[in-house]
DNA sequence: TGTCATACTTACAAAAGTTATAGTACCCTA
DNA sequence: TAGGGTACTATAACTTTTGTAAGTATGACA
């Protein structure tokens, strides 16, 4: 899962800042390149690995795979195996996951009205 | 500011999603290690470059002063300078900043819940 | 002349995050 | 026995972000 260094500054920086302030502490936890994008794809229902690497044509599966095992680890995901041939996992929001949608929103509402403002 | 290099997959990749998702949009921008520290100092109101520091005891000037640059280049600080001596020099959230107050309480409310999931 | 305060900037280095490429384990089917 | 599908893992290279330490410009003031 690419290690980091627990006694580094920067770590040091991030767990302090995520410890005095709620709204810091969820940026860090969606804040990965492609976890908002996962997230919203599952919003709709539980998906399958190799469907999420299709819905997600850029991302590489070392890329989907850590992601998806560092949301499982933040409670964001739940992982489900079917001991079938082949074999068949799949991945679906949490409670806390499903949660995040109101923010998703209203991130999307801010998102739309500051790229006006940033195009004049 | 230190350079991006504008061909990386990495870049594109970045690019592509905010371009087809609001809310990857937005979190991008939001998304510093400082930034949202930051918003939180300056929506009681304006504060100068030193006072900044203080309140963010572990931040360096230079994750300070680029941060700021950040953030003013996306339209989230206004910055005013005092030609005075010594120099003066004021930041202040911008109305699309302001705007980040309620993402921000919801943000908030979200990492509230979802660390007490965290917790057993 | 030298020191002080403010608000930066620069050069360098370390750490973290992301991508590229190849390979594994499982068992079914032909 | 060989090949195929699924869901990964291993290793290394690369890009971006952050940190460390030192230095700059300005003009007031002693």
């Amino acid at each position: 899962m690419t290690r980091i260094k627990e006694s580094s500054s920067r770590n040091e920086n991030k767990k302090a800042l995520a410890g005095e302030c709620m709204e810091i502490y969820a940026a860090n936890i969606i804040g990965g390149q492609w976890t908002l994008a996962i997230c919203c794809h599952l919003i709709n229902g539980k998906l399958r690995f190799g469907e999420l690497k299709k819905r997600l044509p850029w991302i590489t599966e070392r890329m989907l795979a850590l992601q998806l095992k560092k949301m499982e680890k933040n409670n964001l995901v739940k992982r489900t195996v079917f001991a079938e041939v082949p074999l068949r996992v799949e991945y679906e929001l949490t409670e806390s996951g499903k949660g995040l949608e109101p923010v998703l929103k209203l991130l999307e509402e801010w998102g739309i009205k500051h790229l006006k403002t940033m195009n004049n």
